[in-house]
DNA sequence: AGATTTATTGACAGCGCTGTCATTTCTATC
DNA sequence: GATAGAAATGACAGCGCTGTCAATAAATCT
């Protein structure tokens, strides 16, 4: 028989009302009350039914990590986060991937959360720029948090990290390196770090005089194939780049892989650059130059913002994380003499 | 303001109860009335609130799934298998991942599920095979499906593949190619998969009268380091494999890449087999002759069994699903004049 | 037709907890 | 020492649903 709020008042010699304002770190309960509540608890082995307290209290003690990212990596490290959170909470972690590409990935949002209905919702991208998705999510009143938006909203925390200033530094260490012709693999068109990261990379270029070659720009879609074609592409070039930045792992995978089709020795004739620090990042040969996104602590906070929610007064409207740009061995000094 | 079974009930002119009844799809309801009910339901947009159904019933809805895995690739796949379960159904899924390296794994599910009452445990490995979580699940009464076990339980349902059977096929391919001088990279010892692959490859070279050299196994872990090393080892013997199978794709990425520093060209000096079908599988260059296995079958099934327990009559003792042999490029016919 | 079984429906309590509000006990004040 | 006010505690309803069991309607059998 599972031990009920209606034991432990009795061992403790209380009404329920006083053991449930204990164990939930209600104010106005005298020092001697509560630890002999707590004490009885601890004897009679209680824990909380959460359905019962879901239902009298219109909780649910459940976050929804919401997703539609193909990387598995990026969500096993998203939820370490998340359930790290909720585990020091007491709340549980639901996980629910989506298809965006399924029409409207708005209803089915509002179908799940009509029967599921979780106190909060993190929503990774590209979901978290979905318009349809947030206008649901205000509809039903769900506190959410985006992690890496591009869009802003009102009275919204978000968590992200400075997609832009990590691909200039990854850019600017590229240039400091020696190198001029940097070829750029753009990302997904959904996913907004794309424009981002793009963006960091032409003002790196900028702020060192160096003029963003249209050339030198292909098209990508975070996948090692498109990373493939790119590479193909990039260093079929007559004049082709003496260094790749490919705005994700995968498709620098692929740069590499080309590279090494085509005899081009990485990193002393093509130094290339990827972004996540993915684990492929140092299953490669050689091992990857990249910036390491903090999603684990992105997950983290994102969890707990929902969980204890920050007052008015010190409500940020976005938490920053920091990324690290980790050198390896794929990038080298471009040697002059090679130009 | 949400609707609630009254309103339903109200709406079709019915008791509380019919509405619950045709809801929970329970015998004996005319068919005029269930009909009316479930308009009744649609038009009201009604969807049940699974706290109250939680309390009412002493039922979750909720499936936990426990791993303590570092594959984010396997834990994807076996959560995209055990969501589509649980979303055909109107259940949930619960990630918690564990740490076995903490002393005792199984206080820590206890405590976890003595707070969150769920319906049903996925037990992937190695869990599966901890006796401690076992008992522990067996003391509180909550059914469980291990993922690919060794243990068997009496009574107790579990989702497997034929790991002997697919490491038998590998191998034997590999000899059909004509290689006789096979190495093998074993698994991290306690994933109870490594023993199983070592005795496919028994068994096949046993079948094809090849001696089992003893200084042609390797110990390895799963790591893609503890197969650089493997694979330094065995290749740096005097009388080296022609082909080597790894048990795992990233041990198998770490032959390859050791492989490529030493000059020694996959497939046409070394074939390498690996086995998962990672994505990683097809990333490396050559791309990885492989073992799919099939890992989001046996999380949707390990769900659905937790969901929907098989009758005493037609209850297996386990449920076998079909891995398969993919070759790609990193395998070859061994060239006899090598030998 | 009347008796008996079976299918269909409803009334109501209660799952384990919290919110509300009433009551009691303490503390500070003059 | 009486009194106002604050702090501590408790009584009780009710969250939204299902289980139990009783009541009624329909079907089947002599």
């Amino acid at each position: 028989m599972k031990t009920t709020i209606t034991d432990v008042a009795k061992y403790a010699k209380v009404s329920m009302k006083t053991v449930s304002r204990v164990l939930n770190n209600e104010p106005n309960v005298a020092k001697t009350t509560r630890d002999r509540v707590l004490q009885a608890a601890k004897e009679l082995r209680y824990s909380p039914n959460l359905a019962a307290k879901g239902l009298a209290s219109s909780k649910s003690y459940l976050i929804a990590l919401l997703y539609d990212n193909p990387s598995p990596n990026y969500i096993a490290n998203i939820q370490k986060g998340a359930i790290k959170a909720c585990r020091d909470n007491n709340y549980y972690l639901v996980i629910e991937p989506l298809s965006m590409v399924k029409a409207n990935a708005g209803d089915e949002v509002e179908k799940l959360l009509e029967r599921l209905p979780v106190d909060g919702v993190i929503l990774t991208p590209p979901l978290c720029d979905d318009r349809d998705i947030l206008r649901i999510l205000r509809k039903l009143k769900i506190p959410y948090v985006p992690v890496a938006p591009t869009i802003e909203v009102n009275g919204v925390s978000s968590v992200k990290m400075d997609d832009v200033q990590a691909s200039y530094e990854m850019t600017d260490y590229m240039i400091r390196n020696g190198h001029k012709k940097i070829g750029f693999i753009k990302g997904h068109s959904e996913h907004s770090a794309s424009a981002l990261r793009f963006e960091g990379y032409k003002l790196a270029m900028k702020k060192a005089n160096l003029k963003v070659n249209e050339s030198f720009i292909a098209e990508g879609d975070f996948s090692f194939r498109s990373g493939v074609e790119a590479a193909e592409y990039l260093l079929g070039l007559k004049e082709s780049p003496t260094a790749i930045f490919a705005s994700n792992d995968d498709m620098a995978a692929g740069v590499v892989s080309v590279a090494s089709r085509l005899g081009m020795e990485v990193p002393n004739k093509l130094s290339v650059g990827g972004f996540d620090d993915t684990p492929l990042a140092q299953i490669l040969f050689p091992q990857l130059t990249t910036v390491k996104q903090p999603i684990y602590e992105m997950g983290h906070m994102a969890a707990d913002l929902l969980i204890n929610p920050p007052s008015k007064d010190d409500e940020l409207s976005s938490y920053h994380f920091e990324h690290k740009l980790i050198i390896r061995e794929s990038t080298n000094t471009q040697n002059t003499l090679d130009n």
